[in-house]
DNA sequence: TTCAATAATGATAACAATTATCATTATTAT
DNA sequence: ATAATAATGATAATTGTTATCATTATTGAA
């Protein structure tokens, strides 16, 4: 007789914390877009016992969950936005500040079927999209130019 | 009396460096985006004295200089890429691979209007623009639906 | 061509953001 | 209440990249 046991890797059960939860609410409840060290010294005021780890352990989890949207910051920090209206992201290169880019609803749905056609032709199929642009903000360039 | 003594921080004059010289014509001679890394490791086949710091180094200046482009690559290494013909780049979060994407001129034209149309309306002011888009590649997608 | 002046190099230390480890605590289903 | 186990917080480890610094290479002028 021949028994195969199969272990299958089930995803694990997740369950309840209060630090997960006040991570989410703040993201939710906030316009800017903070990095983890920003948001564990915010927290840290409401639960001083509060860990960096469990921020960034936590903003993991909830990005994989589409609860919040993950910035890829560079060089920099990454960056969380509570947001997960679809939406573009303007990074100045000069002064690092973020800028949220909103387009109307129907200029988004012809971006997205602008880029669907981008990606019939070419190798890929896209299905989330995280468009950051970079570039020298408004601030920025009118400094430079009254150097000149 | 008063001596005032200005002293102004000028460009450093660039000097050639062989080393510099093959690092750009690597880049210009081949068609994916390697890493600093992977670059250092093809360079030292020819010129085994290389150094890790040389290539990050003149991988920057080359930047600055817009003769090659940086790509970001978040939490994985940033990748380097010789063309500098405007284009779109693709990252599969699956594969982490990394896909050019080029649009005909016309469209790649209809698109900068379109940014600074939207540019206009919003906070910034684009000049440069490094557009990476997010997503999962034909090969994963395929994979991902074999497995349901 | 030789000689400063100084930019570039290569080895390696330092850094900063993030992730992994692990003993302890909190949540959950029974 | 209990047992199973997910989550926490402290901190070590990791990783990609940058800074430091003594040495070497390039350059323009004598």
């Amino acid at each position: 007789m021949i028994i195969v046991i199969i272990i299958e890797r089930v995803k694990a059960m997740q369950k309840y914390s209060k630090q997960r939860e006040m991570i989410l609410k703040s993201l939710k409840n906030r316009e800017d877009h903070p990095t983890a060290e920003k948001l564990y010294l915010d927290l840290k005021k409401e639960m001083p016992e509060i860990g960096i780890a469990t921020i960034y352990r936590n903003l993991q989890i909830l990005t994989e969950q589409n609860e919040i949207l993950k910035i890829n910051g560079g060089k920099e920090s990454d960056r969380f936005d509570g947001n997960t209206k679809k939406h573009f992201h303007f990074v100045c290169e000069k002064c690092k500040n973020l800028y949220d880019v909103f387009l109307e609803d129907d200029k988004m749905e012809q971006w997205e079927k602008w880029l669907e056609n981008i990606a019939k032709n070419t190798i890929a199929d896209i299905q989330t999209t995280n468009i950051t642009i970079n570039g020298t903000c408004k601030n920025c360039k009118k400094k430079e130019e009254e150097i000149k």
